[in-house]
DNA sequence: GCTCTTGTTGGGAGCGCTCCCAATGCATAC
DNA sequence: GTATGCATTGGGAGCGCTCCCAACAAGAGC
């Protein structure tokens, strides 16, 4: 069943179904109305393949993510995005292919781009990936090809969706300092990631001196460093600036019998895991993993229908939850200073 | 640049380089070498719009995932699967497109096929959900789709792929009747899902009589049902039937005081976070998670391409790794009751 | 010598669309 | 009345492949 099966039904011409099928402006009331029953009756789908290849445009977009993801599972941050992403494209009339890369070989750029933007595969890329020493910014900023990053990006050129990491980072800093805390220290897990980065800025504008713990992605050598800098040294207020970090520091704090948040203070990024957090009683500063995804998507498919301008980065608000873990004399459910678009 | 470009530069004709690309047998070594060469040295990569249009195959399968997957992160399983999924499809030269859908909704297997099987997006499907209670088995299998669902089914005519659930429930109730446990416990959260009821089947071969708690997908929910059971009554061991409930069940018998194994013994199945049952000491039955996807996938490729029947289900091994939450008189490193292909 | 097979190559037709241009009808303006 | 514009419709060309059949050469068998 294809155009010319149901222009002959209609009683019209190929074009003219096509025409509806597009929602072409050029189409009488009347036609329209007829072609459309027409195609609902037989219920005919017009070939993706075929549109792909005669309009040059696939209505797809490629997800990258990074080859180890699932081990990134100690927090929920991948199926929440995903899902996210998912929902935003098929709002759009648009489809999802997934894209798996070791965005740290060198090659992966090239790769990406000769698989699925050469072949026609994807009209364009969203990249999810936890550091900034990747190969692939770079190779597809010089191939013209239509990407979003999601995570703030300090290449210069490359359009990114992210919250307001900086704002967020510096409104825990000034709770900090609200509270009366003398001695923090920031937990992170690498400071290669942008996002994670400019979170300690941000915190560093009010505490420049501040402690830093740099551990990694694994959640038993997390906590052994955690353990070892503690029994070592006191301090009186934690930033887990990576959220899955928050529940090792319960657990340190309850090794060494200190209270959260009387001898502890806590606070925390990614407050994407609600149900935990509020088990937790966990302050932290959301993201808003929904919003970042259907911008995402939205923006890219601007960018590949020549709408947006690429380069341009969108930045959302950062929005701190205040909860039982930092203590009273909580005023603040402060704004980050937006910079919408 | 296309295929009569590499013709010409080649000095042969279109179909020669057609067939050098889809590696075609009737080609001389001689001419094979020098078009090879010259895709090589253009970087030429075939349309996969054009193949698929002139083909009618897409070499892309489509994943489909539940509506609300990523509520269901209290265990890894979907990141887990979607990597292993989306490296196998790799590996066969193929890619992956999601589809998230509502399959409890009536009309999902109407729109999966419509939009990603009639529109020639897919030329086959890999479901991923968590309850037979759907609308997409029927519709497929009367449209005559290559589909591989990965949970063992009760609707005739599926192909799956699992583990054998069966054999792992009775390996566990073995393992409880060496232990002379007399009064078992058994958790899960649905019974709907057919390889979780087949898993509970296989152990009531060894306690017919056992007693069952059904709690739901909630964490909090689950730990607040088992809080309750085990005051009310005193049982001597728990079998969870799905992994993520027994970190509740540490939690649970921490707050009554009771050690595990000395005065309850735990078994699991979903052994796919090695990092927590090694720290948690848990003994279970593992869940072949990477060669459950890769296993799929190949089969759904050859399904494809009519190499496999329809209707085949493959059945992978099961294997219990005793550690410490069972206690002593381990013996049993069993083998399921295999019944491979 | 001839036919028959086998291995290799070339090119036409067509997959189902979109895009462009031409054609038509009809109302409006002079 | 004729010229001009706009709204609507139709059809050709072509997107870049695959598939099929024809063509040809070379060797085998009689």
């Amino acid at each position: 069943m294809n155009l010319e099966d149901i222009a002959k039904l209609a009683g019209v011409s190929r074009s003219t179904v096509s025409r509806v099928v597009n929602n072409d402006a050029r189409v009488s009331d009347e036609v329209r109305t007829k072609v459309q029953a027409t195609i609902d009756a037989v219920g005919y789908r017009p070939n993706a393949n075929a549109r792909a290849l005669a309009s040059h445009r696939t209505r797809a977009i490629g997800l990258v993510v990074p080859e180890d993801f699932s081990r990134f599972h100690v927090d929920s941050w991948y199926p929440l995005i995903i899902e996210a992403m998912l929902a935003a494209t098929r709002d759009a009339g648009q489809t999802l292919m997934l894209i798996m890369e070791d965005t740290f070989s060198p090659g992966a750029g090239k790769r990406v781009i000769s698989q699925f933007v050469d072949s026609g595969r994807v009209d364009g890329l969203l990249i999810l990936q936890h550091s900034y020493r990747d190969h692939l910014s770079v190779p597809l900023l010089r191939a013209g090809v239509p990407t979003i990053h999601i995570a703030e990006s300090d290449v210069t050129g490359t359009s990114w969706v992210d919250n307001n990491n900086l704002a967020g980072g510096e409104m825990v800093g000034r709770l900090f300092a609200d509270l009366g805390v003398h001695k923090p220290l920031c937990v992170s897990a690498t400071l290669e990631h942008v996002p994670t980065r400019r979170r300690l800025d941000g915190f560093q504008i009010v505490y420049p001196d501040t402690s830093v713990l740099i551990t990694n992605h694994s959640l038993a050598q997390a906590e052994e460093a955690l353990l070892q800098r503690l029994r070592d040294e006191r301090y009186d207020a934690i930033f887990a600036i990576n959220g899955w970090l928050a529940p090792i520091v319960y657990r340190v704090a309850a090794t060494y019998g200190l209270s959260i948040p009387d001898e502890l203070r806590l606070v925390s990024f990614d407050d994407f895991d609600v149900e935990m957090s509020e088990r937790l009683q966990l302050t932290s500063v959301v993201q808003h993993t929904t919003l970042l995804a259907s911008r995402a998507v939205r923006l890219l498919i601007d960018l590949v229908e020549g709408r947006a301008p690429p380069g341009e980065p969108v930045v959302l608000d950062s929005v701190l939850i205040p909860r039982g873990s930092c203590g009273s004399l909580v005023t603040a459910s402060a704004q980050g200073g937006a910079a919408e678009e």
